[in-house]
RNA sequence: GGCCCGUUGGUCAAGUGGCCUAAGACUCCGGCCUCUCACGCCGGCAACACGAGUUCGAAUCUCGUACGGGUCACCA
């Protein structure tokens, strides 16, 4: 066969050579040691969480002088959705990421080595795929999806290995004219790789997560082009990660099963292959076992979820490090205010295999974030909130915010601060008794306290009020009270002789909380009533008797 | 089924042959602090999948078994 005929008849007319491109897109010229990483993913529309969990991988790993770079890997129409590209990069900004390279908001590319949307690659992987028809390497196919099932069914039947390769590969050995003739009749082809890989040997790849990866060779005729000229996932990956120089391949572990393809690609096509890191995918229990996020049956497994129920951004990075990184959780608490870009993240460190998705853990961590924000930021957060999903907690917001952020100041400022908050979809119930349109009345008491004695206690308290008291006076205002009514003003003398009492004055002060507030737990009770003021209080404290 | 990967408490995990009568975090349960709650502090429950082997000695190395996961497309 004279592989240059062949060449001729399937690509006629290549502009450029692959020397063109070698010099269109040099190796980067960057500093000693920096990386090079991308987020590649389909422009579905949807972002998973592990997206996100991904391309912070890609972005932490580049980081200190190297490029993360975005990439659109379009090269299934049916796969694309309007708006996807979008969606997938206001996800990543969401959460601070920024790739240096690629698609931009307003339609257009930032970058050297662009296009960075594959559909517009098309002339770049025609010439190599040439390149690779000319050394003999790839041949046209023109089974159709019958004849290829039809294979399928009768390899199984054998107990033979699935697929197109070996003796198997019908198209393989088409002489030049029955080649030429069924072009000219116009039949549909597509471009196989002519494997030269042996099963019994074995390629040997050291992932840098997983370690020394050992497995037989490829021996399939993979599908380079398909029908409509457009590149499979693996073809594409060999072109674009050598032209466009990635040197890590971060990417999920679901991937590993076909290293032996891509190892083999980047050899036949002369290029030197990146180093690899394949990352389990993140989990969730599934009745008593574990299996993929899935993102039609979980909907934790989609970044507006989160978002949605109002985790700050900050709480979602630093849960999705604690996962990449164990020993994240100890450097935040040693470098509390230290900027995450200073963590010394380890691509070796990431777990060999599944983290399971934890919300609890999340959360704990998110209430942490969230009270060691400054009230300012609070209100800011939760008004942002509030304004796409909650509108009556942004007019309430909007209408008084001294109001609103001298609430949310309460126990905040302090060495201990409270940890009340996981998300800001929980803002609203948790200061609801502040707002007399949301203020419920309640006439829950603590269990050994009689509705006789609360009234007591409430009709007591109201002729010793003052508003103007400091919060010592305010509270021996309520012990004052105490003794009278058959209660200790001491909680230690309570203890002590417990059948002395109807009870304490933690008692006293529940009573006087859930009239003032239509709850048994609140914040301190004292600043609750300052901001509360002395008319709504006393109005509340009547309504209760 | 073939090929590959994985397996330390309910969860995330430290651990790379003796420092392991196995760290830490989350959850849960006690207690302390305290005007309630939350926080914080102290304490508790709870694990090296199983079986052989190598070794003076194994969570750590080897082999096998079991279980879990991934993948076997003109999808990525």
């Amino acid at each position: 066969m004279d592989f240059l005929k062949l060449s001729n008849l399937l690509f006629p007319g290549i502009k450029e050579s692959p020397e063109y491109y070698e010099e269109k897109y040099p190796p980067r010229n960057l500093p000693e040691g920096a990386k090079v990483t991308r987020f590649a993913p389909s422009p579905t529309g949807f972002m998973h969480i592990g997206n996100i969990y991904s391309s912070f991988v890609d972005f932490l790993v580049a980081k200190p002088e190297g490029v993360f770079y975005l990439r659109i890997e379009d090269t299934d129409q049916k796969r694309e959705v309007e708006g996807g590209i979008e969606k997938i990069l206001s996800g990543l900004a969401s959460l601070d990421i920024f790739p240096s390279e690629g698609p931009a908001f307003d339609g257009g590319e930032t970058g050297a080595y662009g296009p960075y949307k594959q559909r517009g690659r098309c002339e770049i992987y025609r010439c190599f795929a040439n390149e690779l028809v000319k050394k003999g390497f790839a041949y046209p196919c023109f089974c159709t999806e019958e004849e290829l099932g039809a294979l399928r069914e009768n390899q199984e039947k054998d107990g033979e290995n699935p697929g197109y390769y070996g003796k198997w590969a019908n198209c393989r050995e088409m002489n030049f004219a029955a080649i030429e003739n069924n072009i000219k009749n116009g039949r549909p082809y597509v471009l196989r790789l002519r494997s030269d890989g042996d099963e019994n040997k074995k390629i040997v790849v050291e992932d840098l997560i997983k370690g020394k990866l050992e497995m037989p060779e490829n021996t399939q005729d993979i599908v380079l082009l398909k029908t409509d000229g457009i590149p499979t996932y693996h073809f594409a990956h060999a072109v674009d990660d050598h032209l466009m120089r990635t040197t890590h391949v971060i990417r999920g572990d679901d991937w590993v099963s076909s290293l032996p393809i891509h190892i083999q690609l980047f050899r036949m096509l002369g290029f030197k292959p990146p180093k690899y890191a394949q990352y389990s995918n993140l989990m969730k229990m599934d009745g008593a076992s574990k299996r993929k996020l899935s993102k039609r049956k979980d909907p934790e497994a989609a970044v507006s979820f989160y978002f949605e129920q109002g985790y700050p951004k900050e709480s979602l990075i630093e849960y999705l490090l604690t996962i990449m990184n164990s020993n994240f959780e100890d450097w935040r608490r040693a470098n509390r205010n230290e900027i995450i870009d200073r963590f010394p993240f380890a691509l070796k460190k990431m777990s060999p295999s599944g983290a399971l998705f934890d919300l609890a853990k999340l959360n704990d961590i998110s209430k942490t974030v969230i009270s060691l924000m400054p009230a300012d930021e609070v209100y800011q957060n939760a008004l942002n909130w509030a304004k796409e999903y909650d509108e009556e907690l942004f007019a309430l917001f909007s209408n008084d915010p001294d109001y609103a952020k001298a609430i949310l100041a309460i126990d905040r400022d302090v060495p201990k601060p409270r940890k009340d908050i996981e998300r800001w979809g929980q803002v609203k119930d948790y200061l609801s008794y502040f707002y007399e349109s949301l203020f419920a009345p309640c006439r829950d008491l603590p269990e050994n306290i009689s509705k006789a004695d609360a009234d007591a206690i409430i009709k007591n308290y109201m002729e010793v009020y003052d508003e103007s008291d400091g919060k010592e006076g305010w509270f021996n205002k309520i012990k004052s009270i105490c003794g009278p009514l058959g209660f200790s003003p001491d909680v230690k003398e309570y203890k002590k002789n417990p059948e002395s009492y109807k009870g304490h004055v933690g008692d006293v002060s529940s009573v006087i909380r859930a009239a003032a507030t239509g709850r048994l737990n609140t914040p301190d009770l004292y600043e609750i009533m300052k901001l509360l003021g002395k008319d709504r209080l006393l109005k509340r404290l009547e309504t209760f008797l």
